[in-house]
DNA sequence: GCATTTGTGCGAACAGAATCGCATAGATTT
DNA sequence: AAATCTATGCGATTCTGTTCGCACAAATGC
């Protein structure tokens, strides 16, 4: 039988039966893999943190961390939760129902681009664990993406509501729209090809475009 | 002094000198480097295709592909130009410029779709290669991205002349929403989340959102 | 003809992620 | 108390992309 499954390591490193000394003392390590995982991550990127290093400063055996975590990538996964949860309370900080909808929208993207900018290389490194071989991985980024296009789909739907948008409008299909135009303006930012400001820039125009569509439309200025 | 630059074998394998049998030799190689390479990411997938593996079937050691390829993500970019170009002439095959906008636009994708259909691998592996550390690798991706972008602003630019696009639209951006829409469907897809059918439906969703637009529009059916 | 340069090839070696088998200490059962 | 089970830890090992130093052969210059 396998002894235990390092599925998913709790974000706060809380335990289930804190009696137990060996889970205690897993739930330690885990904590420390993971302040040492951040730490490496900002301080070398990624690719450079090696996992021999982030085992060192977590204080054991390279081979050890796999007790806790399936791979590499799973490491990022937290770390981007993380991240995640910090814009969204960001945003809600200062977000209120009765802004216009196009207004909101920009904001979201703003503070999530203000966390980003201070880790492009996690930024790259989330699309890449897209592409991871393993599924759970991938899965796991897919299913982060998925409930920002919810809050941004959230936030449509107020705006209909308010009747800024058209009824006709798919919310989800728009929620999408503007996360994934979102994410390749930052994959162009992360490579180099844009500056912060350009990205930025990009990123709004794509709500602009999409708000205002592109048919033909009777009323001009 | 370098000897010589792997930068990039030409998609042919055409050579400069056919007088010089170093050259020519060398030539033969990378051809064959390709094909292996090709044969390999199709039957085993990108990541299972080892670089040894390519090697033997193309008749060398491993190390040797490193005179004529800077790493094996270069080998996949290569195989991606082909793989674009063959898309791109399957379109312009069936391609009118009268054809209303809209429809030239999902036939695009229609066309894209189906060759990527026959080798998800590559599609996905070619976001990772946007990934890559290695800003040669990434840009030369992005660069074949930015083609086809442009292919679609292309087409979009003709619609405006016709009459079918509002004029103030940007093109450009526009052009890029529609492909970021389209990757990020795939994504889903070549994760498995979506089948072929619904990516594909997801990508037309896409392409009659920016077409309508999100904005409250007075003409209503 | 001889030295030099250049394009190509190879096997050994390296680094990094991931796996394996064994060890051990704490908990549980009898 | 003895036996067993379980969560954790570790060093050795495997697999893979990539680099290195050397060898060789074809071209070029003198």
């Amino acid at each position: 039988m396998q002894p235990r499954d390092p599925a998913r390591i709790s974000t706060t490193g809380a335990l289930h039966q804190p009696e137990d000394g060996r889970l205690l003392r897993g739930a330690r390590s885990r904590a420390r893999i993971r302040e040492a995982a951040r730490a490496l991550f900002q301080e070398r990127g990624f690719d450079a943190a090696t996992l021999r290093a982030i085992a060192a400063r977590a204080g054991m055996g390279a081979s050890s961390i796999y007790r806790h975590v399936r791979s590499k990538h799973e490491l990022l996964v937290l770390e981007l939760a993380d991240l995640q949860e910090e814009a969204w309370l960001d945003f809600r900080r200062q977000d209120a129902r009765t802004t216009p909808t196009r207004e909101r929208i920009q904001k979201f993207f703003q503070s999530q681009h203000e966390l980003l900018a201070r880790h492009p290389d996690l930024t790259v490194i989330a699309i890449r664990a897209t592409t991871y071989p393993d599924s759970r991985i991938s899965a796991r980024v897919l299913a982060l993406n998925d409930r920002t296009i919810g809050l941004l789909a959230e936030i449509l739907q107020g705006g209909r509501a308010l009747g800024d948008l058209d009824p006709r409008v798919d919310v989800l299909a728009a929620a999408r729209a503007l996360f994934h135009g979102a994410i390749g303006a930052r994959i162009s930012w992360a490579n180099g090809l844009l500056s912060e400001g350009a990205c930025r820039t990009e990123i709004e125009g794509t709500v602009e475009l999409l708000f205002r569509g592109l048919g033909r439309a009777p009323n001009s200025s």
